[in-house]
DNA sequence: TACATTTGGAACAAAATCGTCGAATAAAAC
DNA sequence: GTTTTATTCGACGATTTTGTTCCAAATGTA
C-alpha cells in the first residue's frame, strides 16, 4: 500500500516542517516521525524539496476544504466573501509552512512556491469572482467587473500578508489586524 | 558595557532556543538574532552549553519575580499557593526551555540541568513551606508538616509535569489539566 | 597617545546531512 | 513453491554546516 505510507510521510513531515522550518528540518527528522528509515522517504520522494512540495500541496487542498466548509455556512455573498477571506488569511498566518516557505529567505527563490501558488490562484481567483457576481445579482456589490475585482481582492490579500509575517507579532494580534483589515475592504465594495 | 550585550544575547538566544530547541540552534542563529558576529559571542561565553544555561538561569529569575507578583494578589493562603502553582505549572509549559531540556533526549544527560534544577528546589521549597505555615496559623490548613508538606507538593507538580511534556497536546489542554490538576491538590489539604 | 574592551572575518577540524546503493524483507503473482 | 514486485533499512561517500579558535581591526577611555 503504496498510499498509507506516503500519506503517512507527508503528515509527519508536515508536523516537523511547521514546528522546525524548512531549513532546520532534516530527512532524518522526518524518517523518525514518521517511523521509518531516512531512505525510505526516498522511495516515494526524489529529495526534500519534492517532500515539502507534497505537503505544501496536501494543505492546500486541506484548505479549500475548509473553505467551502465556511462559505456553505453563510447565504449572504457579504457573509461569504467575508469567511472566505477570513479563513484564508488565519490559516496563512496559523500554518506555517506557506508563511514559512514565504518568511525564509532561504526559500523565497524556490521556483515551485511560485507554481503552487500560481495553480493556486486561479482557484482562488474562480471562487471569489463567483461570489463577487452573486453579491452583483443580489444588489450587494457595485457592479463591477467581477473578474477584476477578484484579482484585486487576491492581490490586495496577498499583500497584507507581508507585514503579518515580517512583524513578529502574536496570532491574536494578527487576527485583530485581518479583522480589521478584511472589515475595511467592504467599505468600498458594498452598495 | 559588558553587560548591555551579554544581555542581549541572552534575550536573543532565549528567543531562539525557545523556538528550535538547543540542538537545531546554531551559534549563528544566535549571533544573527542578537545582531552580532558569531565570535563575538565567544567574548562573553565559553561555549554553547554556557549561553543555554545563562538563559535558562536568567528565565529560572524571572520566573522568581512572576511568581513574587502573583502571590502578592492573593491575601488568603489557599489562594497564595493556588496561584503559585498556576504560575509555576503554566510557565513550565509555555515557556519551552526548560520544557524543551527535559524532553529532548540529548539534554536529559546534561548535568547543569540538574544542578540548576537543585538550586531552585531549594527556593521553592522555602516559598512553599512558608505558605503551608501561614495557612495553618490562619486556619486554612491542617496541621501538617510544613517542611515535609512543601516537599510533597514540588514533587507531586514535577510528577504532573511529565504527562504534560510527553503527551502532545495543545496549550489550552494543558491549562485546563493543570487547573482540575491544582483543585484536586486541595481536596486533602484544606479544612 | 596608550591602553583596555569589544567586534567580526578567516580558518579549520569535527560533526551533521543529503542522497545513493545494495541487500534484506514482505507481499503479490504465477 | 518459485518468481517477481513492492517496500524498508543499514552503511557509505561527498559535501555542507557548525562549533570553536585566532588575530587584526575598531571602538571606547584616560
Amino acid at each position: 500500500m503504496s498510499g498509507n505510507s506516503k500519506q503517512q510521510i507527508i503528515v509527519a513531515a508536515g508536523i516537523t516542517f511547521e514546528r522546525y522550518g524548512f531549513k532546520k528540518t532534516t530527512m532524518d527528522d522526518i524518517a523518525y516521525a514518521a517511523g521509518k528509515g531516512k531512505s525510505s522517504l526516498y522511495y516515494y520522494f526524489k529529495n526534500k524539496e519534492e517532500v515539502f512540495e507534497a505537503v505544501v500541496a496536501y494543505e492546500a487542498e486541506n484548505l479549500v476544504n475548509e473553505i467551502n466548509t465556511a462559505i456553505s455556512g453563510s447565504s449572504s455573498a457579504v457573509e461569504k466573501l467575508k469567511s472566505y477571506m477570513s479563513v484564508r488569511m488565519k490559516r496563512f498566518v496559523k500554518r506555517g509552512n506557506l508563511a514559512t516557505a514565504l518568511n525564509d529567505n532561504f526559500l523565497a527563490t524556490f521556483s515551485f512556491i511560485e507554481k503552487i501558488r500560481d495553480n493556486y490562484r486561479g482557484f482562488e481567483i474562480e471562487l471569489i469572482a463567483g461570489i463577487i457576481n452573486e453579491g452583483i445579482e443580489k444588489k450587494e456589490f457595485k457592479a463591477v467587473n467581477a473578474a477584476f475585482t477578484a484579482e484585486l481582492i487576491l492581490t490586495g490579500m496577498i499583500g497584507f500578508e507581508v507585514p503579518l509575517l515580517t512583524k513578529s507579532t502574536t496570532f491574536e494580534e494578527s487576527v485583530a489586524k485581518i479583522n480589521s483589515g478584511i472589515e475595511m475592504f467592504f467599505y468600498g465594495i458594498c452598495t
